[in-house]
DNA sequence: CTGAAAGCGCTAACAC
DNA sequence: GTGTTAGCGCTTTCAG
């Protein structure tokens, strides 16, 4: 059995309310009654009880980080920017995954292992104006991340995926590229990072007067390296011309720079290629990976500082705020030259 | 304010010991009276809180997972893989990362935060025998994962190192390699991940009636892309004739990949190249990369298994035991032929 | 500066 | 089948 207050009180010859004091560096405390309270902590080698904590304080300093799949690269790099924010303010952060399943989605914001956390952060995936009701309800303090909009009615930090889109199509254009295929669509999203960036893709060719060709747009399914390829191998298949690529993450991007070297074309010299997140990898791929950084790391600590806000908060004293971090082209080989 | 059992009981006109029942499930409740405190908890959107529950049953379902880095694929996948295991015993997951630093490391592990946890998995990066005592101690339900031997005192699920070390030298030697680059090397070490690696590098080579040849082994810090790029870039310019890499982790592969390509050799045909872990990545490099596959899902299973056989213990009924995990060598592209 | 005592919300004896 | 009640270990008035 763990040693509890009454016990360290008991041998240091206390009350537990002096135990307390020590323990929370309340400041008026003899030294000498302080050092007793310590040595007994020590030698009962006691640690505060954090569950009976939580139940008198109402807080358990516990945030919880909600994301799709930590399999994707982006999300655990996401994560460690998150738990380094949360930790530098003193919080601990319990993930929670919900795939790529609308329903478990919704349901882990439903769920109750939410009463056990201050707050959530939860990375949009599939989340909709329709659910707007849905997020209204909660009663936890929550920050939304990514790019569906379920406007105004909670705080929420967003990458600029209609302008880092847009900029990464420029660089190609401005790289000489002109029929440039856009990788990832999600065909029948009208919201959604699939549907911004696709925006942005399209900018980019009008302000370059460049026309639209629906046959350049590539759907490709969930945003994984696999997907990817096979998103490329069948466009590669239908023998449509092209010589540049904006791909709407890095991990599809990944996986066509492999479908379109196992078919023979050089990147950058016959197909340019141009991602989006700046994950690690892009760094060592072959060729190394020229992509979007949408600027996870002031994503992270932005998103940390707002839950707290809302934690901490006199409540709804502020209105919901939408903050979109700025990004950054960051030019590889993939497209030089 | 949330509502609580009292709230939901005096709304359904039952006492909070037939709440309690209600929600845990107990049998013997009349289906009437279960209906009216379904509808209660409806209505007043109750949910049990936690942190009382947890103080009173000395339980709170959450397991921690320490690890070293998020960033690094493997334990983004093994953090996949152990929040599966656990969310299938209703367990959640805190994760705690360490980064490399020893000090960090053994904090962590004795951080009163274990005291919100009903137990830990913690993959050892630097622990060694000197630290038994600490881990002895600890009061928390406790699996060590990885490699490192702490021996005895705990239970452990490790990988097969140096077998799958040794597999992978023998692959490439049954592919007509002679002058194989051990890289990743941790010089000094003995014990760990690195020297159970080369000691497997070196049973094959011996048993190849091949002499071993110290400036075929590379050291390597940190395992990272970046460092296995680095370090075989260094070798590359020491101008040591090779035929074949044994890489101590994929992520130090995939740099090498990267490296060697650069320097203008062709993968697998002048350098052919194994790694270890089985990141989904290596599934699409430039080429793609053989590699061990130390049976991670196996992995996070058995340890959240021995976790929960702990953590429900009749407590030190069972010795601690050692489960070493199968491995199995998976042949891509880049030892191909 | 320190002590006594109430109570956070829940579960589990124990009654009835 | 259901109600009463005593804590789990901590923080926090309120006295002294």
């Amino acid at each position: 059995m763990a040693a509890t207050m009454h016990d360290v009180s008991r041998l240091a010859g206390v009350s537990v309310k002096t135990v307390s004091n020590v323990i929370n560096d309340y400041p008026y405390v003899r030294e000498e009654t302080r050092r007793k309270v310590l040595d007994a902590i020590d030698t009962l080698g006691y640690s505060p009880n954090l569950s009976a904590r939580s139940l008198r304080s109402g807080r358990t300093n516990v945030i919880s980080l909600m994301i799709p799949d930590l399999r994707n690269a982006y999300f655990a790099e996401l994560a460690d920017s998150v738990m380094r924010a949360a930790a530098e303010r003193g919080l601990a952060v319990l993930i929670e995954q919900f795939g790529d399943d609308r329903q478990h989605e919704i349901d882990v914001l439903r769920q109750p292992r939410a009463r056990m956390v201050d707050g959530v952060l939860h990375s949009v995936l599939t989340l909709d104006q329709g659910d707007a009701d849905l997020i209204a309800e909660l009663s936890t303090p929550l920050v939304l991340l990514g790019d569906r909009s379920v406007n105004g009615t909670r705080d929420h930090v967003t990458m600029r995926n209609t302008e880092g889109a847009r900029a990464a199509t420029e660089h190609l254009i401005a790289g000489g590229r002109r029929r440039i295929v856009a990788l990832g669509a999600h065909p029948g999203e009208e919201i959604g990072s699939a549907a911004l960036r696709l925006d942005g893709y399209r900018q980019a060719l009008d302000a370059a007067g460049i026309p639209f060709d629906g046959s350049l747009v590539v759907p490709v399914g969930t945003w994984l390296r696999r997907n990817g390829a096979e998103g490329m191998r069948d466009f590669l298949t239908a023998g449509t011309p092209f010589d540049g690529v904006v791909a709407f993450n890095d991990a599809i991007a990944l996986g066509a720079l492999r479908a379109l070297q196992e078919a023979g074309l050089r990147v950058p010299e016959d197909v340019a290629v141009v991602g989006f997140d700046n994950v690690d990898e892009t760094q060592y791929s072959m060729p190394t990976l020229s992509t979007i950084d949408p600027g996870r790391e002031e994503i992270a600590r932005t998103a940390v500082d707002l839950l707290i806000r809302r934690m901490e908060g006199s409540s709804e004293a502020f209105a919901p705020e939408e903050i979109a971090v700025p990004f950054r082209l960051v030019q590889r080989e993939s497209s030089a030259g």
